[in-house]
DNA sequence: GAAATAGTGTCTTTGAGACAATATATG
DNA sequence: CATATATTGTCTCAAAGACACTATTTC
């Protein structure tokens, strides 16, 4: 922290400030859409372009809260029904051409999440599909970032539980199976990953209880387990 | 990165200052110690404690340029032979009593490094054995980096060829399984790791030539291969 | 009953681990 | 040769995947 070989370093306050924000990748999947929330920029810079929601870190304000803050105030979904972690942070000299700007990103994963809320401030705000998105439109450097949330997204569920935090309470393992696919962009076997999901401990735990979609056999219900990390993982194809 | 509801979120150079500082977690294998290197600070606050090498960004310094700095100012050794990587930050409103101070640390691994090289700002330098530290008499909130480092690079062996940055460019099976075995705090069979080893396509290339320790059979030497993901991954026991 | 989806059985292949056996050096 | 370490062989078990088959609903 603080050794080197000049005298200034000693001085915080003798360094030139840093803006530090929070920018957030916010999934969601609707098969067979995985979905990302973003908002409409209306000034400069990058006005009417496409960002990730964020915002400025308060002065006495912790990293994680202001990135809940932005989710709930963005998603109106609070965030104990959702997950949110640090992703990476990003702050090359010239990302924000009005000053020097560190971004401390977070990825967020919602369970069907209502219409975003759309700010005074933003011209539109939605939930935009991954494919068919081009990413380098995105205003600064917000497709790296997006890059990273989509990879990381795509990363844990191997290891950990958090697909289940893509689903509402109680689901079928069909829907989580979708859940999979949807990221991974494969197709699994229904029938392997049902022995596997089953066999995973703490993934899943049964309900009793069976819904039907219609037509077809009705699935049982499960909700999230007790387990944070998958052993053994569900290996990507 | 701009939408909320104030006005004044709009003007970064309206925000308050953060200072913006890297901190570095630098590993290094000497088995059965897994090293990390820490500086003795000379000034308050924490004077006389144990902190990790770190210091401030530039104002037109990439974040990783100012982690590399660091890194190669302290160990003499080039970032070309080593891996340094992004780990988190650390943003605490509190982390550093003098000042709002937003933290990026960085984790670095070294193949047996020189003597560290003291700077003139700190009263001594060390690579010191992770067990048998009291993390919790790090300076600021450096037990937290340090953890976040540890875990990282014992997931990270894993499922990468990183296990090899802590060697030479020339090295034996038994050589990187004590790596291995290092980070994980475990033994491992050296007729199944030899077999796997050499089975993950890209690991470990052959050099031909062979190494004698003194006694027993000489083992052949191998250098790192080009892949930089283990498949299948070397899973921990 | 036909169609559709949920879930089970079974077989094959692959990788992990235990451990015996062989290879090649030193003293 | 005794000993130590490296390397290969072999066997067993667990998990993954292909896919046939059964179960339970709607129309």
């Amino acid at each position: 922290m603080l050794v080197t070989t000049s005298d200034t370093d000693y001085d915080p306050a003798a360094f030139p400030p840093f803006a530090v924000t929070v920018d957030l990748v916010i999934l969601t999947v609707r098969p067979p859409r995985l979905d990302v929330l973003l908002l409409q920029r209306a000034e400069e810079p990058f006005a009417r372009q496409w960002a990730l929601p964020g915002g400025f870190v308060g002065p006495d304000q912790d990293l994680i809260e202001a990135a809940r803050g932005k989710l709930e105030q963005k998603t109106g979904v609070s965030v104990e029904t959702a997950h949110l972690e640090q992703l990476a942070t990003f702050g090359h000299p010239d990302r924000d051409p009005r000053m020097r700007v560190v971004s401390v990103a977070w990825l967020a994963l919602l369970a069907d999440p209502p219409d975003p809320v759309a700010g005074i401030d933003a011209l539109d705000s939605a939930w935009v599909d991954i494919d068919g998105l081009d990413r380098s439109t995105l205003a600064f450097d917000h497709h790296l970032i997006l890059e990273a949330g989509i990879e990381r997204a795509r990363n844990r569920i191997e290891y950990t539980t958090l697909a289940t935090r893509f689903l509402a309470d109680e689901f079928t393992i069909a829907e989580l199976r979708s859940v999979y696919e949807t990221l991974w962009g494969v197709t699994l076997d229904p029938a392997n990953f049902h022995r596997k999901v089953n066999a995973s401990q703490g993934f899943v735990t049964a309900t009793g209880r069976s819904v039907s979609h219609g037509k077809g056999r009705p699935a049982k219900t499960y909700a999230a387990g007790p387990a944070e990390y998958l052993e053994p993982p569900v290996r990507r194809p």
